[in-house]
RNA sequence: GCGGUCAUAGCUCAGUUGGUUAGAGCACUAGAUUGUGAAUCUAGGGGUCGCGGGUUCGAGUCCCGUUGGCCGCCCCA
């Protein structure tokens, strides 16, 4: 048995995995819905072009990539956002804005796996297109609020780092930095939390190194966690340019919004998020655990260029996406996972011969009526078929026996209640409906 | 790509300074039990001890390599 073991980092998921994994996409799923997204899909198989074109060739080392019989460079998909622009993108024309769309899909990537990270994945991916302003923030982020809360999670166990990559390039711009002197510094910011000063070497290596006041600056920005901190920040340092005053309204917007729907505890403003990757264009936020000892559950952000530059219109987006690794690990974690065990409605008990024959009448009546029915394949001794009906955690057992089949009726037993009663043959279906209709279920 | 650590039954593990045919609990199957439930007793299936090589009269045990898991670094769309 041990000749064939799956790949590194790709998971089997037998059934009780599969009940935790579907838990997680029926959540996910229904609140999608319930925020008015479609649900979309795309190939599992894309041209390498696609993703060199929006991350860069070095991308080409965390794919799974090569070239197909027919000569084409393709990679399995390491993340949905380039399809969905294209799927977007040529048919921009005709699809009535704003576009929300959310997908459930598996990734790929070749990369060492680790904790919270596996080289397959599944990611539930949202997207609001063609709004332009504030409001699709307040949109998507609450969708992504809801699909951590709706497991049972709370404020207390996770929690939605916000920030905002315009509102950095504007205040370094105010501070006199140049184009390529904002990224390096972006990138230091990035690495801030985890590296400390080593983060602002690579700025030094490119653009020599930092003078200490904008360095003070850098710092005391990336420190803000609260509105009020920064709309006090920006007032002392006489914002009064147009572009910085004008993101903060945006600012007022997200939040107010989010407060207004009750979410003002699950979001909270942090300067030192500002995602490594280059296309995002304004709002950028990530969620974590609260207690911090996982990697991110979530992370998202304005792209308004990535439409256009993978070759659509100009198209202004954003979006998330949960990875469910991390995600399984924190619910199990807080206890939120429910048991999931599948059981059957009804278990069948029957005698052999024509008991059977008239159980298995009933069987099949009861499971095209929409109820999970169960019985032995092939029937052992009573006292077995009792146990099995017990072991399956069904909730009611029906029994045909030769003693009820000469009576013209049918034992009726209540699994839970050790109760039973006999109802007549033919009666079943109807028995079935005024039980679980009853709150028998 | 780099470092640490681990690997015996489906699961959790035991296995003596290297010594006969590798064990236990749980789980599974069957019987006791041809009509009433989580019990008990009995029996059974399931292992090339991750894989390969070396040392040795003899390796689950010691050595080397390799693969895989876990943890961390790089990266993290």
């Amino acid at each position: 048995m041990a000749t064939f073991q799956s790949l590194p980092g790709f998971r089997d998921f037998y059934p009780e995995d599969l009940a935790r994994r579907s838990h997680l996409f029926r959540v996910w799923r229904q609140n999608a819905r319930a925020f008015g997204f479609e649900e979309y899909d795309g190939p599992v198989l894309e041209p390498l072009e696609l993703y060199k074109t929006k991350s860069g060739d070095e991308i080409e080392t965390q794919l799974f990539s090569f070239t197909d019989k027919g000569g084409r460079e393709v990679a399995l998909r390491p993340e949905m956002t380039p399809t969905v622009c294209r799927l977007v993108g040529e048919r921009a024309g005709s699809l009535k804005r704003p576009i929300k769309w959310f997908s459930i899909a598996e990734f790929y990537r070749y990369e060492r796996a680790q904790k919270g990270r596996q080289r397959s994945f599944y990611q539930f991916n949202a997207d609001i297109f063609g709004e332009a302003g504030p409001e699709a923030e307040i949109e998507i982020i609450a969708l992504l609020v809801q699909c951590l809360a709706g497991f049972g999670l709370t404020a207390q166990d996770f929690y939605v780092r916000l920030s905002d990559r315009d509102l950095w390039f504007f205040y370094l711009e105010s501070l006199g930095c140049t184009d390529a002197e904002s990224r390096s510094l972006l990138s230091a910011v990035d690495r801030f939390e985890k590296m400390g000063d080593d983060a602002f070497k690579g700025y030094a290596e490119a653009h020599g190194e930092l003078a200490p006041a904008r360095k003070a600056a850098v710092l005391a920005f990336l420190e803000i966690k609260s509105l009020a901190a920064l709309r006090a920040h920006l007032a002392e340092g006489g914002a009064g340019s147009g572009k910085l005053a004008a993101r903060l309204a945006d600012w007022e917007k997200v939040l107010g919004g989010l407060a207004a729907m009750g979410l003002g505890d699950f979001v909270q403003v942090d300067l030192g998020v500002v995602r490594g990757l280059a296309y995002y264009t304004g709002f950028v936020f990530e969620a974590f655990d609260r207690k911090g000892d996982l990697r991110a559950l979530a992370g998202g952000g304005r792209y308004n260029d990535l439409v256009k530059k993978l070759g659509g219109p100009d198209l202004p987006a954003v979006g998330f996406a949960i990875g469910d690794v991390t995600t399984g690990i924190l619910l199990e974690q807080r206890g939120v996972m429910p048991a999931l065990i599948s059981a059957p409605d009804v278990y069948v008990v029957s005698g052999e011969g024509e008991p059977r024959r008239t159980a298995l009448g009933d069987v099949h009546r009861l499971r095209a009526a929409g109820y999970r029915v169960d019985y032995p394949l092939r029937a052992p001794a009573f006292g077995k078929q009792f146990k099995a009906a017990s072991d399956s955690g069904a909730r009611l057992a029906l029994i045909y026996g030769s003693d009820e089949l000469a009576k013209g009726v049918v034992k009726f037993r209540d699994l839970c209640e050790r109760s039973e009663r006999e109802i007549p043959l033919g009666g079943v279906a109807e028995a079935e409906k005024d039980f679980f209709c009853a709150g028998g279920r």
